[in-house]
This record gives structure tokens, C-alpha cells and sequence, in this order.
DNA sequence: CAATCAAATCGCTTATTTGCGATTAACAAA
DNA sequence: TTTGTTAATCGCAAATAAGCGATTTGATTG
């Protein structure tokens, strides 16, 4: 892929909640969120039964949403325990907030 | 790609979610909607100004916008004035505030 | 009809994502 | 130490996404 040569400069967060809509951008990864939140946590032994998807691409969904910052893992041996990464999800819900907030208001009088 | 023979069954709005998300999985589709915002509305010539970007792939990105529902054109001879989709646009306001409801008062005491 | 201007589309290249099976790593328990 | 269980990683194939220049389309104006 040919890129730009200068890198663009964005607007303070735009980066951030680009980084978040990607990892919600697949509905997997939105439906293993909605799992967590139902079920505190789980383990990906929990999401194989659930998703008919192999171990190893749940995991990688796993590590794409751990790499976004939406969810951490702590170690319960034999398993890992996956949680909502609280101060990382208050990020992100803020950055889709502002981001919403903005034309409800005004864009309605204006267009 | 290999993908899985039986079709996913998603809980509903997930998949409309995900749409959304992945509309907004680059940053330069957000910065074009917050410009959307900023400028009321505007047209793809103002933005190939903002952005160190081909005509083309502006276009481009216009063009998923609008596939994912969030923007619609205007034909305002000779250009097309670009204007967020309200209607969707709430939708996906609402589906967002939703995943991020749940958590946000349920996970803290169970995890 | 011809010329013009904006925006979409085409054709191409390269990068990334998605998915799987197979293997490896990590860790407890026997 | 060996065994068993779980999750991560590797290696591959195929699909999508991202970018550009060039061309085409669409609508207006001369």
C-alpha cells in the first residue's frame, strides 16, 4: 500500500477512539465484550463453547481487544480470567460520548 | 480466507454495532466526521484541503461512510455537500451508549 | 453539442485482518 | 519429572482495506 508521506496530524483523541472502533469492529469481538459484561468475566475456554470459532482465532480476538485496551487477563491457573479493563473502557466510552455529543446538538439547526 | 461453515448468530444490534465501529475504525473517517460536525456540512473538494490525502482516497473514504450509514450526500450542483446522517447516526449513538452502560455499573462490583 | 468542474470509479499494489490447524509455552497436580 | 490442561503463538491461505494515479461519470454552463 503506497502511504502519504506526511503524517497527518489529528485532533487530540481522534486517534484513540480510532484504536477503539477498530477493535469493536467486528462482531465477534463486540459480542465477547457483551459476554464479559454479562458474565463479569470468563475464561476463552468459556468463548469456544459459545462461538462456534476455533480456540486459536478467539484468542487472537482475545489479544486484539488486550492490545486495544479494552480488556486485561489475570492469571487464575489453570486459566485466565478476562476482565473489562475499567480505566481504558471510561476512556473509550468518553471518546465515543464526545464524539457523538457534538452533532446531536448542533448539527440539526445548522444543516 | 477459511471461514467457519455455520453462520454466527449475534445478539441483536451487535452486528449493526460492529458496522458502526468499523466505519469508525480510521482516524481519518473520524476526523471527517467531527469536520462534518465543526463545518455543519461541506464538500469532498474542502476536504482534500484539510487532508494530505488523494482526491481518490478521500472518496473512498466518503464512500464507506456513507455505506455504513453515518453520512449522506446532497447534490448541490457542482459539488455534493456531505451531511451526517441523523437518523443513523443517533442509532449508532444509542448502540454505543449501550455496550458501555452495562459495564459501567455492573463490572466494577462483580470483577 | 461541447467544455468544464467535481466526484466516483477503475486498476493496481501493498498492508492488514480473519480464520484455521498444529505446535509451543505455562503452569498445577500427580 | 512426567502428565494434563489451557491459552498463546506460528505458519499458512484467503479476504479486505488503504492508498494512489488515471479515467469516467454527471451535471451545468457556454
Amino acid at each position: 500500500m503506497k502511504r502519504s508521506l506526511e503524517n497527518i496530524n489529528y485532533k487530540d483523541g481522534t486517534e484513540a477512539l480510532a484504536k477503539y472502533a477498530k477493535a469493536l469492529a467486528h462482531p465477534t469481538r463486540v459480542a465477547i465484550l457483551k459476554h464479559l459484561e454479562n458474565q463479569s468475566c470468563c475464561f476463552t475456554g468459556d468463548l469456544v463453547d459459545v462461538f462456534p470459532l476455533a480456540q486459536s482465532t478467539i484468542s487472537q480476538h482475545l489479544k486484539e481487544l488486550k492490545n486495544a485496551g479494552l480488556i486485561q487477563g489475570e492469571l487464575k491457573p489453570p486459566k485466565i480470567k478476562y476482565c473489562i479493563d475499567q480505566k481504558n473502557w471510561m476512556e473509550a466510552k468518553q471518546l465515543f460520548e464526545d464524539l457523538f455529543k457534538l452533532s446531536s446538538v448542533e448539527e440539526i439547526k445548522k444543516c
